[in-house]
DNA sequence: GTCTATAACGAGATAGAC
DNA sequence: GTCTATCTCGTTATAGAC
């Protein structure tokens, strides 16, 4: 979900290297569409290349797949580990975790672990492992995030950890999916605002909250 | 999403009229594989008989596609009928609306709303204005509960109540979304005790709960 | 209503020249 | 690395017989 671009300095933007256009294309257009809505003439069609010249690069689609996913969870890694070098108060890092999933909302592009979610059934394996490693890693970082924030008395939660850990997931995944219908980021500044006041031990509001739109925080 | 079989007295199982067939089958195909993750071909192996013949009853895959989202709304506002005239308190209409979510997902189904969410932009218009319209409906009718709940001091929550049936949408969208990967409904039934519990005026538990698996309530 | 046959197109993929 | 040309297969869809 990192949107940062990876520039070297003896490379300007319009001369980046081919495989990395082409994950830059496909990674769009597979959370914008799905794994199964689109086609190699899709990127082909955008880079100016033609079909024959991207599988020198991806032997076939299903190495692509897996190429994305390796790339956008070290990509996710990567933010994450910032949070952690830069946010200090746990609710602060939640939010900002939060930020991440907007940031790829406000493209209008679902999370791309998400959209795999949804077509798992028909993804070939090294994908399938990919995406459950994808929400391992997340419930993992949330995990720590939660009991550190508990031990500070600055989270507060009622479940096991775990449990909360994978409800912010799901709440955050589901928020996007239910929000793109309607083409705006309504329904996930919604969620995260709810997260957030839920799991901070202090800002519980006694009636409903005027401000939106938790900030990206990266 | 509600289960119920159509079976007429004068019909038996292995006798249902052929369009009602084709739309079992589909919408199976669809809630595991996608919109854009199964085919005529598939229905019609299934079924035994030809591709051609499906397209006597269904035009086209968009009239089909259009077809399975009417059927399927008006199930679910059956389901959703049926609960406001046999469960009483709003917290157990909470639940039993979990657990028409939980009944999906068992039988290895995305929510057919939630799977053409993810599709959304590869989707014909007809389809889109069905995936909003059930959204809508669904959000409508937990807001009713909400507000019912509210009145009569049974449920709590701290933002407005249209935000809340909002979350209540994708959090249980979201926790479907997630639990498939894994091949169980352990983060649907953790976020469905945490979704009853956060907005249950007094049950709310000094420690981890050890009870799971919001039953069914249909 | 269901069939056979086939059209028309797009998908992923390969061979080999440049 | 990228091209042209081609292949094979799957997909949606139609025509017309039964």
């Amino acid at each position: 979900m990192a949107r940062a671009r990876q520039t070297s300095p003896t490379e300007t933007d319009s001369d980046i290297d081919t495989a990395t256009a082409i994950l830059d294309i496909a990674e769009r257009l597979v959370q914008r569409r799905g794994f199964n809505g689109f086609s190699y003439a899709d990127i082909a069609a955008e880079l100016g290349i033609t079909k024959a010249s991207l599988h020198y690069h991806f032997p076939g689609k299903a190495e692509l797949g897996e190429s994305l996913m390796t790339r956008y969870a070290s990509r996710f890694a990567e933010a994450l580990a910032e949070i952690d070098a830069r946010v200090v108060p746990a609710a602060d890092k939640l939010r900002a975790y939060c930020g991440i999933y907007r940031a790829v909302l406000s493209e209008h592009r679902m999370c791309l672990c998400g959209m795999l979610a949804a077509e798992y059934e028909t993804l070939p394996d090294p994908m399938r492992h990919a995406v459950v490693a994808f929400l391992d890693h997340n419930q993992e970082w949330l995990l720590a995030l939660l009991e550190g924030g508990r031990a500070a008395r600055s989270l507060r939660f009622f479940d096991t950890a775990d449990q909360a850990a994978r409800s912010i997931v799901a709440a955050l995944e589901g928020a996007m999916l239910v929000s793109r219908p309607y083409g705006d980021t309504a329904v996930l500044d919604s969620v995260a605002d709810h997260l957030v006041a839920e799991f901070s031990v202090r800002a519980r509001p006694a009636g409903p909250s005027k401000s939106r739109a938790v900030s990206s925080g990266t």
